[in-house]
DNA sequence: CCCTCAAACTTTGCATTGTAGAGTGATCGG
DNA sequence: CCGATCACTCTACAATGCAAAGTTTGAGGG
C-alpha cells in the first residue's frame, strides 16, 4: 500500500485505487446472473423454472447452476410444489437480496457516470504515436 | 400482468429472451478490466503499467493478464519504451476500443434503467410463503 | 393396464478464466 | 563492483461458467 509515506500534496487522497470498485459484487456481477436478477426484481410473485429458462436464454444446467449460486448466497428462495400435481420450482427475490441487488445496481450506476466524466475527449487523441515522447514500439 | 401473454405487435413471434442483454460483452464486463478501462478513459495519452496496477488494486501478474487479455480483443494499444532508461510501458485505449467501451456502457445504462423500472414495489411481498398456493415447501 | 413420450429438473465433466506467487533482467545506490 | 530494487513476465492452481447426458414424474395411446 503505501509504502513510501510520501506526502499527499496536491491530490486528494483519491489517488489511491481510484478504480477499485469494491462495491461490484462478483455473485451478482455476471451475465446470467444479471438476467435472472432483474427478471425476478420485475416479479415479486416469483418466477417458475421454465418462466426463467425462456426469459434468460439459459440451458436447465447453466440456469439450475446460477439459481443455486444466488440460493447459496441467500439473494433467492426457492420453493417446491410438493402436493402439486408436477414438479415445479419456484423462485423468488429475498428481502435482503432485493435491497443488495438494488445497491449493486445504485454502484453500477456511480460507476457508469464516473465514466462518462472522465470521457469528455471526443476525438482529442494522437495519431498513432504517444506525444512527444520517442522510443515507444508497440507490443 | 402475465408476461406469457404478451402481444405480439411490437416483438418478433420468437419473443426470445426479454432479459437476454447480448450486448454485454465477457472481456468488458469484468470488475478488474472495467476498473482498467474507466482508468483509461479518463487518460487519452494513456497510463504507466505501476499507476494502474494503484489506481485498480490489482498485483502484477493479475494487471499483465488482464492487459493480455484486453490487447487481444484490440480494445487497448502496449507501447514499451526500448530507449528509456528504465523498462516501461504504456498502455492506453484504441479508437475502436473506446467506441467498443462506451457501448458497452450505454447498455449496461439500458440494463439498469430496466431493473428500475420493474422495481417499483418497494415492501409489497409476502411473509414468507408463496401466496394462495399451499403445498410448497422451502429448498 | 402397460408402454412410450415429454417435461422439468439434476448431475457430471470439460474448457475457460481469474488469481497469485515465483522467476527474469535491467538499473541504481553504496 | 555488488547487492537491492523495480518492472514486468511466466507458470501453476483453483474457481467458475457452460452444455450434454441422466433421472424422475406425469400424461397419452393402444
Amino acid at each position: 500500500m503505501s509504502a513510501k509515506h510520501e506526502r499527499k500534496v496536491g491530490k486528494p487522497a483519491t489517488a489511491k485505487a481510484a478504480h477499485d470498485y469494491a462495491g461490484i459484487d462478483r455473485v451478482m456481477h455476471e451475465k446470467a446472473r444479471l438476467s435472472i436478477l432483474i427478471a425476478l426484481l420485475s416479479r415479486p410473485q416469483g418466477a417458475l423454472f421454465p418462466e426463467l429458462k425462456e426469459l434468460c436464454a439459459l440451458t436447465d444446467g447453466n440456469l439450475n447452476r446460477h439459481l443455486a449460486v444466488l440460493h447459496e448466497a441467500t439473494l433467492i428462495e426457492v420453493w417446491k410444489s410438493q402436493a402439486g400435481p408436477r414438479s415445479k420450482t419456484r423462485v423468488q427475490l429475498t428481502e435482503v437480496g432485493r435491497r443488495q441487488f438494488l445497491a449493486y445496481l445504485a454502484e453500477l450506476e456511480r460507476v457508469i457516470r464516473d465514466a462518462r466524466v472522465d470521457a469528455p475527449a471526443p476525438e482529442r487523441r494522437r495519431r498513432n504515436s504517444v506525444g512527444g515522447d520517442a522510443g515507444w514500439v508497440p507490443a
